[in-house]
DNA sequence: TATTGTTATACTCTATAACTATA
DNA sequence: TATAGTTATAGAGTATAACAATA
């Protein structure tokens, strides 16, 4: 084999790995959306969103909820807008400047979100139940390598 | 701790480690979609459904198709539309089954394809840089895990 | 009756870019 | 000038369901 060769030899591994990284997630993913649907009627990226202000109660502003969420901020505008014509979210001035907005969970989300979030939880648990407790933490460091390569060789700008 | 804090003690692993899947598969995506666009002009599904020909040169159903792109037949059918109107792919009559159809790839196709492909391998060999070969491989087999135990899982019909 | 593929439709999600108001 | 958020737009991607032709 020459060098060349050797040079792209088990490239084939990689591809198969991410053939299969985009199989599992989309597997899993239309089953949540549809899961999501039909219990709560409602979106992937507004779960998302909720989630991301779960963990943030005094609130996050548009432009990190964006790069959180890894969308551009025109689309956050538009599902805060759903979410706060349903009263599940909340829109609050940002003291010191006042270009800024924080979005925070009102109480009733905080509420929906909670319902919803244990729900999606066993989802995740019985699609990811053919791994021992082991596995699962293996997966997920791995994972984080792959996360943080990714990550750091970003094309700029982002 | 009581039994049912125990049910559920350690499932935030579980959750855990499908965000940090999807937020991989997020990360790797959005490149690749883009960079489809700026080199090539077309999108990840076209791009699917011309790899997904090119491993049977004789061509597919579109059922299996749209089966094997996880899509439903109505979205096969437009994609495969736009790339026989460039040329890129034609359909063929099936002897002894007067309603089906294979698609298969042209010379054409076949010659745009494997320069997409190429570039496409380098850039996934790029992005999961960060892996040993040894760390693919276990992550392969990882997710091979889920693939199966989602599957069998599966909610019914499909 | 069931299956293959098509058509028509509607909706969600997305990026892009121009815009405003502040900083 | 730069930043925070909004608006407007166009296109990708998808599911659903009714349909025609054939099995």
């Amino acid at each position: 084999m020459d060098m060349e060769a050797r040079l792209h030899a088990d490239h084939g591994d990689e591809l198969r790995l991410w053939l299969r990284m985009l199989t599992c997630t989309q597997l899993i993913e239309q089953r949540i959306r549809s899961r999501l649907r039909e219990r709560f009627a409602t979106t992937l990226p507004r779960f998302d969103l909720m989630a991301q202000l779960e963990r943030v109660p005094e609130g996050m502003k548009m432009t990190v909820l964006s790069k959180r969420m890894m969308v551009t901020g025109g689309n956050v505008t538009g599902i805060t807008d759903q979410l706060e014509a349903e009263g599940l979210v909340q829109r609050v001035p940002v003291e010191g400047d006042r270009r800024a907005l924080l979005i925070r969970l009102t109480p009733a989300g905080r509420k929906v979100f909670a319902t919803m979030a244990l729900e999606h939880e066993q989802w995740i648990v019985q699609a990811l139940g053919g791994l021992s407790a082991r596995e699962v933490e293996t997966l997920y460091k791995l994972l984080g390598k792959v996360k943080q390569h990714v990550k750091q060789s970003e094309p700029e700008g982002a």
